[in-house]
DNA sequence: GCCAACGTTGGC
DNA sequence: GCCAACGTTGGC
């Protein structure tokens, strides 16, 4: 099994409506990124685990976990010219982008803050806080998904 | 292939 | 709102 760590802002798509769809599960539209891309068409398999994360927000940071239930599929919003996602250089018989269905597993019992993450040695070498690093998707290896629900119940 | 301009991400 | 860092685009 992997471990997997993916980026939302929660005024776009939040844990919570994550929560709230049915079957509280959603398809995970919109990554226009290659290396983002890749990992989640080549990489990311059914039953991998994800911390989901709240970028661009008061406090950002892990707020959650949840697993794949559907490996990639073509992103269909990139075909659709009245989604923010749109991308006219993707065609139906090639599709440039696409995207997994993922569900809702648990909240965190609190939100576990990027600048708290930033203060472990164990996951300095982690994307997510390298300066200047902005990838939306990013594997976690076993020993810093590990580390981080360690610190969930740390006060 | 180079690189300047531009757009986006996302912390602060 | 600012801005650093990075990715993409397109002229040449």
């Amino acid at each position: 099994m992997n471990y997997w760590l993916m980026k939302s802002e929660p005024t776009v798509f939040s844990i919570e409506d994550l929560k709230a769809r049915p079957g509280q599960t959603e398809h995970w539209d919109g990554v226009r990124n290659y290396q983002a891309r890749n990992m989640m068409r080549d990489q990311m398999k059914l039953g991998d685990r994800i911390f989901f994360y709240h970028s661009n927000c008061a406090v950002p940071g892990i707020v959650g976990v949840m697993t794949i239930v559907r490996e990639s599929y073509p992103d269909h919003t990139a075909f659709d010219p009245t989604s923010r996602y749109f991308d006219e250089k993707s065609d139906m018989g090639n599709p440039r982008w696409f995207m997994v269905d993922v569900r809702y597993i648990r909240n965190t019992n609190r939100v576990i803050s990027l600048a708290e993450l930033k203060a472990y040695s164990a996951l300095e070498n982690m994307p997510l806080v390298r300066k200047g690093n902005r990838l939306s998707i990013m594997p976690v290896s076993q020993a810093e998904w590990n580390c981080i629900l360690s610190l969930e119940n740390v006060p």
